[in-house]
DNA sequence: CTGTTAGCGCCTTCAG
DNA sequence: CTGAAGGCGCTAACAG
């Protein structure tokens, strides 16, 4: 490996030097400087981030931990975060918990010892509170994305769920549908409680009756095994006119479900979610959603974040960015009676 | 920061004892190691990667480059990547060079500084040379992942965009299909030529008349600006009755394109492209296409990396792995005649 | 079983 | 404008 020292060998200098060539710092002459650029370039040199973070206490570098990578909520918001950190000049890297608190565990690990400045991550759930405070404990500032955790106070940028659930249920009323049902994500993961306090709200609101016969609360995360979701929909009994789905890969996997059963929507059943289903979705406009500014959330809280890092000392209050969402009409609800 | 020697201190022991009870190295009695593992968690101890990393030569991270987070076919990618390293015990960081090969590069140089022990890459195109080369000269093992760059020897895992190329042709031609154009990603990219390349013979085969009208050459990357693709559906005169789409986004686009047009896909005019459009499409199954092992793809190619990684010295031929792709036939073609 | 010494590649500090 | 010394946190190699 080319280190300063064989360049300073090479160019008749000190390694001082050349770190100061590297870095732009100090008074060197024009000639020197040419000289020691000339000589890096010979050699292929590249400075060892490694053995200057370890000396200046800090990598430059930002991570974004996201909970589904293929979900196109969280990829968007990806595309967020990284426009906003070449903006102000920061470096991005990714990791993909898999709504998995594991792995999730796995990279704030990985992290840790890494040393890296910043921390950007949409939680796998109110399990995380612990990683969270190591987190804290060990002064990595960091941002939440569409999760809160109970117990973390921080920086955080939350969609209005409770509110995009009463407008979803509202739709189904103001379309006749009276037997609305709701499958969720785990109620251990705040956006999947919110929508359901939302869902409850708006049922009583509406005077529409509640069931848990008609609530399933599952994953937010992509499964092969679909078969927990159709013994749920065996046993509704009636089945609902309509189904509220907490985020957009279940709302396919009902889909899928449904016509795997014969039944389709809207004809038989009318069907509503959160998150717009990626721009495939727009070749055919089908799904009627409740739509959240995905690239806004990543967008924000990269600011937010690198906002922290340069300004440690000011530490002013924690900030909550909660961004409105849009209700979608389009095919997927049919008006009944 | 906690160091070791900290932890050395309040344990009355050496530093080097501290390591070797972290790194389960050498012979050391209980009593000491219990002593020494319950200041660690008292002072909530986190080993410094960098210092470890620098001494060590080398980082245990392993790098997976694609060129757009957004197109499922690369997250499914991911998760392949994922798998495979879990299950190899390696940890996996992601980078996304939005298909732009100046991104490609701001990434290799961080990547390089970082020391990464290895790299899976989906390059940006041709254009990657340089980069590709940077990396084999500082030893850094890579695998290419969907994409060749001319004039690079590598480990590679490719799908075989020819004769997917083909089969779509076919298909069309066999449904009475005359006049078939093609919208492709820049043919700097190896793929988009493959596909072009399959394209042509193809519609020599099949008797079909070639013409360069027909044929758009852009970006396989997600574009918001789409009036490149409406003027060229302005300027064929007369229109195809059949388009192939290079890729999922650029069929998704001409879709769009298309509809804002007032004409219909299949009624007005058919389309078929290559890869999958996400578990989304599965809710309508419409878009006829070719489908790759995307999740075999990061799967396969993490394997053949790890293997490098673990045995340098054995230094075999280039291992190239062509993933067979499938024709699957939905709703986007009518018979025409 | 445990400690000492030296050095990974770089930068800060202090002298010239 | 340039250089020498020391240390960031850790571990390999060698002593004991």
């Amino acid at each position: 490996m080319v280190t300063i020292y064989d360049i300073a060998a090479r160019a008749n200098v000190s390694a001082m030097t050349v770190s100061r060539v590297i870095n732009n710092t100090g008074r060197i002459s024009e000639k020197t400087r040419a000289k020691v650029k000339r000589v890096m370039e010979e050699l292929n040199y590249v400075p060892n981030q490694m053995a200057r973070s370890l000396v200046l206490q800090q990598t430059h570098l930002l991570f974004l931990l996201i909970a589904d990578i293929t979900n196109p909520f969280y990829t968007t918001l990806a595309r967020g975060a990284e426009d906003a950190a070449r903006k102000l000049g920061f470096r991005l890297l990714f990791g993909n918990s898999d709504e998995n608190g594991d792995k999730e565990q796995e990279y704030m690990d990985t992290l840790l010892k890494m040393r890296v400045d910043g921390l950007l991550v949409a939680p796998a759930g109110d399990a995380s509170l612990p990683h969270l405070e190591t987190l804290r404990r060990h002064q990595v500032p960091f941002v939440l994305l569409d999760r809160e955790v109970p117990g973390v106070e921080s920086d955080i940028v939350l969609g209005d769920s409770k509110e995009g659930a009463r407008q979803l249920v509202r739709h189904l009323s103001e379309n006749g549908h009276r037997r609305i049902a709701m499958i969720n994500g785990a109620l251990t993961v705040s956006s999947a409680r919110q929508r359901f306090e939302g869902y409850k709200e708006a049922l009583k609101l509406n005077d529409l009756p509640y069931s848990e016969e008609y609530v399933l609360e599952t994953s937010f995360g992509p499964r092969a095994d679909l078969s927990e979701i159709d013994r749920w929909l065996g046993r509704m009994d009636p089945l609902p006119t309509a189904i509220v789905a907490g985020n957009n890969v279940l709302a396919v996997e009902v889909i899928r479900t449904l016509n795997a059963r014969g039944l389709r929507v809207p004809e038989d059943i009318s069907l509503v979610c959160f998150d717009d289903l990626a721009s495939y979705a727009e070749i055919d406009p089908f799904v009627t959603v409740i739509s959240q500014q995905a690239y806004q959330f990543g967008y924000l809280g990269m600011q937010m974040l690198i906002d922290r890092i340069r300004n440690p000392e000011e530490a002013g209050p924690w900030k909550k960015i909660v961004l409105p969402s849009e209700l979608i009409v389009r095919r997927s609800v049919k008006a009944v009676r």
